[in-house]
RNA sequence: GCCCGGGUGGCGAAAUCGGCAGACGCAAAGGACUUAAAAUCCUUUUUUCCUAACGGAGAGUGUGGGUUCAAGUCCCACCCCGGGCACCA
């Protein structure tokens, strides 16, 4: 009774409608992308490939964040299909990773169940908002079909090194070939092992890298994090940092994500300069953007872990020094960064000596300086450089000037570019001639040279969980070496027991028969990080089911291979969390895979959008405690997915961050509602029954009009992404057929076609409908119809409305034929009864003429 | 501190090249239908002032300047909100 009452109330009964086109599109396969060589696969088509950032299937199921990126791209991807090309549109699952393995601690269930039902769950609720994903494409990166590839990947990574000489990865073998040593290819791969200061978790049992470490704390989880040396896997990320700068000008991504992505990699250029120890041999190497105010050098600072700092310290000051790389070492990270309030720092009692003046300067030890940036060592220069200015001041230290500021500049520390003074090598040279001087006459004397450094850190690969991607590496006597391709995939043993050690020794260690090869074989025990799968995943879409390569040669080729543009993926769509970490990561493998001939095109993703994060009801960030979360499966349940999707897509511009709002919901719900009743009007019974209004008839001229404008607008609004202004024009059209006596089958079937994209299950319904009664329209389904072409005839008008305008102001409106002359159009206004009110008695000094818009008198 | 993004009605927003500010939707008010309500349909809706009314005049896109016949749009300075980075020499 209730229940009859409730559907009564529903504007169209989406409930029946939207399941009903699901499993017909399910069925027929209807979003299948043929490869190359296979059948059906249409050579004449241009390809496109829309990309929507893979999900991590979490235990929480899709929150109304998923649909609105992976909306825009379903939109686009059925207009493109409708408008000629061949579009791969894939979806998958990144499913390794932490709160699986957590979650799978703290009730016992293995990681691979709990990951099962959450993709179950994500591909029930993805299938549930009728997105046109090929789904003989879905991946997982938990497969062993999937990360057999990752694993080759990493080491086809292993296996190369980096020739600066061509800026690109070449085999290792080559090195074999010229009969260097173990070590030193070793010392060359782009994995390779070494003891490095890491980010160890204790909360969580594993070492993070910088990026996973935010404000002193684990990302994921929020706990503590120190410091700690570990031997480690490191990928030779920085070898690329000046061609993943570089690269970033060819593709169509945000301004703010390539800046980004810049500042991260952080280039900069200067000059390295060495400074004699006294009375010691040793030299000190520092590395400097500004060599032209080396004469401005008062004082040297090492980092706390300079490999120096203990043969400079003199004995008078050794217990200090000790005390203080203590401190130093237990600090966090958050307690040496610039939110520290003052700078601290131990004299050395050591000195150098300057190498332009032979001036002898005081070597201290401060933590203000990074042993993992540049060369561990400063000189500093107080007068011009904030940290050492701050630093001198707090020590009592001297602060000599060196560089002229230009007149008006009043600062303290000035650090911008000037004249140089007090400098006799090259006094009175402007900044950058200064420093191109400088670093000539270093080098002619053999005491420095120019440098690149990059803020870029290698990338500590090697993470201590059991829910991740096992290194194909084995060990034997204290070396490492490949897994055979044949012995590809290594799979994780089934542990029982997952849980941390509590030291940095892996869960898999405590499987033993895994680990033990043979007597003198054993595995490497580390698992790959989470970003390892979503690296190349793009990749495995193009041939999902390839057992042979990680996607077939011919069809990388085809839907990676480009117009001359160094990206394959046409369209990317996702959040800015993954501005640099996910991003680059995936650009420094592909150019890899690039280098070593493997993959077509230098650079993965061509253009890149990121979605607005929606807020919730409040203006809050959705959140849980907030309680302000909204459950898209509520949504569709009250008002169906069409409206969903339809509302997300309506409520702003697709990159902006906008608040949900349920009456905005219940808005479009009410639009689809109108149009539904475009055909259908219902009874007194509450049945439906199709509107006799519905008419094969001759649109009129107005009709027309609009629907034209319509479909012009609606795809050109796709293509910009302007979705939101084509629901407008959608919305214009129905309020205009509602108000119309007849509404003409042709008109009702072009409007149709409009909304396919946005609204793909009640527009597929009404043509069905529509087919049924009209069997002279093209045959269904409505997603597989060519979009419709509009006409310019149909837009056109004979007259056209002209704003008149007296000093800026408008003063009237008139109504002219479109082919009208300036002379007449000036005439008109001229004698415009309004207009002649605003300019009786006034001179006409100018008239402007602004032909279809409109005309200005400037009177005086 | 630095770097982005953003400030337009009661609200979400729209406005190719500088050319009618507020399309479209929400909310609100009034009307039709109904015994009544819901739903639906129609009308009004930036604001101030003048007019009995038709209608008209002014103001208005965060603030203050500027350029221009004309500024939400371009330039300069500033204020506020949101996000990110954080001693990288």
């Amino acid at each position: 009774m209730s229940e009859q009452l409730s559907e009564k109330r529903k504007q169209y009964p989406f409930s029946e409608i939207e399941p009903k086109w699901q499993a017909f599109w399910d069925e027929h396969k209807t979003f299948r992308v043929a490869n190359p060589g296979d059948a059906g696969f249409d050579a004449s088509r241009p390809k496109f490939y829309v990309l929507d950032m893979f999900p991590y299937p979490s235990g929480d199921g899709l929150h109304v964040g998923h649909p609105e990126g992976y909306t825009a791209t379903d939109i686009v991807s059925r207009y493109r299909r409708k408008t000629g090309w061949n579009v791969l549109h894939p979806m998958g699952w990144d499913a390794f990773g932490l709160p699986a393995e957590q979650y799978a601690i703290k009730t016992g269930q293995h990681p691979r169940v709990t990951t099962g039902r959450n993709v179950n769950r994500f591909r029930g609720q993805l299938k549930r908002l009728g997105f046109c994903y090929d789904w003989d494409r879905e991946i997982n990166t938990t497969d062993p079909g999937y990360f057999r590839w990752t694993q080759w990947i990493f080491l086809q990574i292993y296996n190369s090194w980096f020739d600066v000489a061509t800026q690109r990865a070449r085999p290792v073998s080559e090195l074999e070939a010229q009969g260097l040593s173990r070590d030193e290819i070793d010392a060359r791969r782009l994995a390779y092992v070494a003891e490095v200061q890491v980010n160890w978790c204790p909360g969580l049992g594993t070492v993070l890298a910088n990026e996973e470490v935010v404000d002193g704390k684990s990302e994921v989880g929020g706990f503590p994090v120190e410091r700690r040396p570990l031997r480690q896997w490191m990928l030779r990320i920085t070898a690329y940092a000046e061609r993943l700068i570089d690269g970033l000008e060819g593709l169509d991504w945000p301004e703010g994500i390539k800046r980004h992505q810049a500042e991260w990699i952080g280039r900069s250029e200067g000059a390295e300069v060495v400074f004699r120890v006294e009375g010691s041999g040793r030299e000190l190497r520092v590395f400097t953007t500004r060599p032209d105010t080396l004469y401005g050098a008062t004082y040297m600072v090492l980092a706390p872990e300079h490999s120096l700092v203990d043969e400079i310290t003199t004995e008078a000051r050794r217990a200090v020094v000790e005390t203080y790389r203590k401190e130093a070492a237990a600090k966090s990270d958050m307690d040496r960064t610039a939110l520290a309030k003052t700078k601290t720092g131990v004299d050395s009692g050591g000195f150098a000596i300057n190498p332009v003046n032979g001036e002898r300067i005081p070597i201290w030890i401060a933590d203000y300086v990074l042993i993992s940036y540049g060369t561990g060592a400063i000189m500093a220069v107080p007068a011009h450089d904030e940290r050492d200015h701050e630093f001198a001041l707090q020590f009592g230290l001297p602060i000599r000037q060196v560089v002229q500021p230009p007149p008006g500049n009043e600062e303290k520390c000035f650090c911008g570019d000037g004249i140089a003074i007090n400098s006799p090598l090259f006094e009175g040279l402007p900044t950058q001639e200064a420093k191109r001087k400088i670093t000539a006459w270093l080098e002619e004397q053999k005491l420095g040279r120019k440098t690149i450094n990059y803020k870029l850190r290698d990338w500590l690969f090697a993470r201590q969980r059991y829910w991740g991607e096992p290194f194909p590496i084995l060990w034997q006597d204290g070396r490492h070496q490949a897994v055979a391709d044949a012995d590809l995939p290594v799979i994780p043993p089934d542990l029982e027991d997952f849980k941390p050690t509590g030291t940095p020794e892996p869960p898999l260690s405590k499987a033993t028969d895994w680990i033990r090869v043979s007597d003198t074989v054993t595995r490497e025990t580390n698992t790959m990080p989470q970003w390892a799968g979503s690296c190349w995943y793009y990749l495995r879409f193009i041939d999902a089911g390839n057992s042979s390569r990680f996607a077939g040669a011919e069809a990388e080729k085809y839907w990676m291979g480009h117009n001359g543009k160094p990206g394959g993926v046409d369209l990317y769509v996702g959040g800015t969390e993954h501005a640099v970490l996910h991003l680059l990561y995936a650009r420094f493998w592909h150019k890899v895979l690039y280098d070593l001939g493997h993959v077509t095109t230098p650079e993965p993703f061509q253009r890149l959008v990121n979605q607005g994060l929606i807020l919730g009801e409040d203006g809050q960030k959705m959140s849980k405690s907030r309680g302000n979360v909204i459950n898209p499966d509520h949504v569709i349940e009250e008002y169906g997915a069409d409206s969903l999707r339809l509302f997300e897509m309506f409520m702003g511009p697709l990159e902006q961050v906008k608040p949900w709002s349920t009456k905005g919901v219940e808005g479009v719900y009410r639009f689809l509602g109108r149009v539904w009743r475009l055909f259908f009007e219902a009874r007194d019974d509450s049945a439906w029954e199709f509107s006799p209004k519905v008419q094969d008839v001759d649109a009129s001229p107005k009709l027309l009009k609009v629907l034209h404008e319509t479909i012009r607008k609606v795809g050109g609004d796709i293509e910009s992404l302007s979705f939101n202004t084509a629901i407008s024009q959608m919305m214009i059209c129905t309020n205009e057929l509602t108000s119309s006596d007849v509404r003409p089958v042709c008109v009702l079937a072009g409007l149709l076609q409009a909304l396919n994209p946005f609204a793909p299950h009640l527009s597929e319904e009404l043509y069905h409908a529509l087919t049924a009664r009209y069997p002279s329209l093209p045959k269904g389904p409505l997603s597989e119809l060519p979009w419709p072409q509009w006409e310019a005839r149909h837009l056109a008008e004979d007259t056209m409305e002209i704003v008149i305008q007296v000093n800026g102001r408008m003063r009237d409106k008139l109504t002219v034929a479109v082919d009208i002359d300036t002379d007449s159009l000036k005439a008109a206004a001229m004698a415009s009864e309004k207009v002649t009110e605003h300019t009786a008695g006034k001179e006409v000094r100018n008239v402007i003429v602004v032909p279809k818009r409109l005309v200005n008198l400037v009177v005086r």
